[in-house]
DNA sequence: CCTAAGAATTAGGTATACCTAAATTGGCGA
DNA sequence: TCGCCAATTTAGGTATACCTAATTCTTAGG
C-alpha cells in the first residue's frame, strides 16, 4: 500500500511539479528550465531532473521532457494541473465565502486541501458557491473541463502613464504585500487612479471613487494586475 | 523539507497508529497488541512493531510501549487521538449539513481530510455547525480540550430481551450495513422498538412511532448502538 | 517442567522524494 | 574555433513507511 496517495491517483509532489510548470510556461505555454522549477518548489535542481525523468518515463506521461531540453505539459499533465488549480480557487473562495476565512489565510490552506479533495468534495463546493468564475484574488477558476478563460491584464508595475484602470486581480504569493493590498481597499472589480509615478518606481493611486490618494511601492505594484478602463 | 507533513506537527501515518490504539483500546484505555493494530490498519505486524519503537523512543512519547507488552497512548498520545478524531467527526458533521453528502460518503472524506485541516479551519467549521456534540453517526465530538462526553450505550446485536430503546448511534465501518441502516429509518435519537430476537440472532424491529416491523440480521445489529428507554 | 504454537521482533528490502557532491554538456564570447 | 561556465545530469545517500523471511520470545498445555 504506497502512501502519499490522494483522493485521484497523483502524488501531492506530482502535482506541485505540474502545477509549477504550468504556472512557469504561462500562457503561451513555453519550456521551462530545470533550474527555475527547482527554484519554484524550493527543491534541489538535481531532484527536479530525477522527478521529471521518472514523469516522463510513465505510460502515459503527464510531461514533455528533453535531455538539457527543458519541459513542458502534455495535454494529460495539462488537464491534470488545471483541475488542481481549480480545487485550489475553488477551496479558497470557500474559505473566503463560507467559512469567512480572511483573504490572506486562504492561499495555505488551500494549497494543502487542494491535493486531497474528492471530486465530489469539488463538485458539492462549487455548487454551493454557484459554480463562481473567478476566486477571491480575481483568478479564473477553470472549469470541470479544463478550460480557463484567458484575461487580458496588466501587472500594475508596469503602467507608465497616469490613467484610470479596473483592478483584475491581486497576486497569493506574498501575505505581506496582500495584508497591504486589502488594507488599501484594492480589490477585484473595483475602480483604480493611477496618479503618479515616482521616479523611484512606486505609485499614488486612489481605489474606488475616494479621492485620497495613498502611496504603493513597486514591490507591491508588482502583485496587482489591472485592465485599461474602457473611455 | 520532509513530505508527508501537515497542518500540525505529525504523519498522517502517525496520527492513524494513535487513533487506532485510541479505538482498540476502548474506554478502558487497555494495552493493544501488535497484532490487532496490524489487523486494525491494515499493515504487517513487523511495520506496527518498527513505528512503535520509532514512536516510543521519541523525546515526549505519543505511546508507552514495551518489548512483547503490547502499547497503551500516552496521555500526548490521547489529546492528539482525540484531536483527530475531534477533527474527523467535526468534519463528517460538516459534510453531512453543509454539503449534504449522502451519509455513507462522509466517512472516507473525512478520513483524509482530517490530517490536513488546520486549527482555523477546525474551528471555523465548528463555529458554522454551532459547536456540536455528535456527529451525524451519533458519536460524541471530542471537545477543542481533548474531552469526551462517554455514552454507556449497548450494542443492538447484544440485545436478548424484546423492549423499547433509544438509538444512540450508527458504525460507519462497512458502507453496505450503513445503507441498509439508513434505509431502514434507524437514526439517532430515533426510538427503536425490538420485536423479536430470532434464533439466527437477528431481530424484528420497528422505528418511531411506525407499527411496521422489519427485519434486521445480526451482521447489521452490530452496527447499530442503542440506550434503553427509561420507563 | 518443558515444548511448541503463535506473537513479536530483527534483518534485510522496496519505493518515494528528497539531498550533496561530482561529472558532464552545450552554447556563447573571446 | 575553442574553452569556459552555468545548467544539467549522474552518483551515491538520507528518512519515512512499508514489505517478507528468519529468528526469538512467551506462555499455555501436556
Amino acid at each position: 500500500m504506497s502512501r502519499g496517495r490522494q483522493a485521484n491517483g497523483n502524488t501531492e509532489s506530482v502535482d506541485n511539479y505540474l502545477k509549477a510548470i504550468f504556472y512557469l510556461g504561462g500562457s503561451e505555454e513555453s519550456r521551462v528550465t530545470i533550474k527555475a522549477l527547482a527554484g519554484q518548489l524550493s527543491v534541489a535542481p538535481a531532484s527536479v531532473t530525477n522527478m521529471l525523468q521518472k514523469l516522463a518515463a510513465a505510460p502515459a506521461p503527464f510531461v514533455d521532457y528533453e535531455r538539457h531540453g527543458g519541459v513542458q505539459l502534455s495535454s494529460a499533465g495539462k488537464r491534470r494541473a488545471l483541475e488542481v488549480v481549480r480545487h485550489h480557487r475553488l477551496i479558497e473562495t470557500f474559505l473566503y465565502e463560507v467559512l469567512d476565512y480572511p483573504l490572506e489565510e486562504v492561499h495555505d490552506e488551500a494549497e494543502r486541501l487542494e491535493h486531497f479533495i474528492s471530486e465530489r468534495f469539488e463538485e458539492r463546493i462549487a455548487a454551493k458557491l454557484g459554480h463562481p468564475k473567478i476566486d477571491p484574488h480575481g483568478h479564473s477558476i477553470p472549469t470541470m473541463e479544463g478550460e480557463m478563460t484567458a484575461r487580458e491584464s496588466m501587472v500594475l508595475a508596469d503602467v507608465v502613464e497616469d490613467g484610470t484602470f479596473v483592478i483584475d486581480s491581486v497576486s497569493d504569493r506574498d501575505v505581506r504585500n496582500l495584508r497591504l493590498i486589502e488594507a488599501a481597499g484594492i480589490t477585484p472589480g473595483a475602480r483604480l487612479r493611477v496618479r503618479r509615478k515616482a521616479s523611484s518606481g512606486s505609485y499614488s493611486v486612489s481605489v474606488g471613487r475616494s479621492s485620497k490618494a495613498f502611496h504603493l511601492s513597486r514591490e507591491v505594484a508588482r502583485d496587482v494586475r489591472i485592465v485599461r478602463l474602457a473611455r
